[in-house]
DNA sequence: TCAGGTTCCATGCATTGCACAGTACCTGGT
DNA sequence: ACCAGGTACTGTGCAATGCATGGAACCTGA
């Protein structure tokens, strides 16, 4: 069993609680360029500040996508180790995700007016 | 049993998800400006786009918050109806909002780079 | 053969927004 | 005095989600 990608064990209770709800339209965005598999998505987020998850946390979030319907897979072999499943964007997908880019900028724009004074 | 302030009865799934992990910081925002009441603290919120919600949310949110020690309240008699219970920050409740609104720019920032393409 | 890396999957828990239901207080009309 | 309606607070139960944990399968190289 080995450690996940990112190196600190767990951030605050509070970056915890906000990657609630975002993470899957962040996993959507990123599909948008093109089908990604698991790990690739983790290397992905953990590029980003703030971003940071592991294993136990994206599998059973593209599970979930994909029994939604908001994405497919296809097997694909790898060329150094176990074949990969490659996650691509349905059109409901596509959908979810345009709905989220609208609303989104309200709801970050709520938050910066209460907490900039 | 009455119908809550926000007049809508539920925003989209994505929008309630936001919420999640940041309404708690939202209500420690707004009482750094002083102290409120529950039903006060529902109409601030509900004035912002995006952030309405209800009774059912905000009272056992203040609850937790009450038990983990971020804020205090006392009782105080009101001109019209039962008596109000205000909330009002403790030092701990200062120092989590303070940690939030480090972290908030990274996150808001790293969604905005996986949203807009 | 076997140790280690890569990739995937499933289970269980804590947190949290929310619907729903209930309690208690005050005011105003009859 | 009585009661309807508004104000304000409280508690229970459910669904969604991040995450820790454990495990299985495949490949490479010593």
């Amino acid at each position: 069993m080995e450690p996940d990608i990112a190196g600190k064990p767990a951030a605050g209770k509070a970056e915890s609680q906000l990657r609630k709800g975002v993470l899957e339209y962040c996993v959507l965005a990123i599909l948008r360029d093109g089908p990604r598999y698991g790990v690739e998505l983790l290397e992905t987020l953990g590029a980003v500040n703030g971003m940071v998850t592991s294993q136990g946390t994206i599998y059973p979030l593209l599970s979930r996508l994909r029994r939604d319907g908001l994405v497919e897979t296809r097997w694909q072999e790898s060329p150094s180790g176990p074949p990969r499943r490659y996650y691509e964007l349905t059109p409901s997908g596509h959908a979810a995700l345009k709905e989220f880019t609208a609303i989104w900028p309200h709801f970050r724009d709520a938050v910066d007016h209460f907490i900039t004074d």
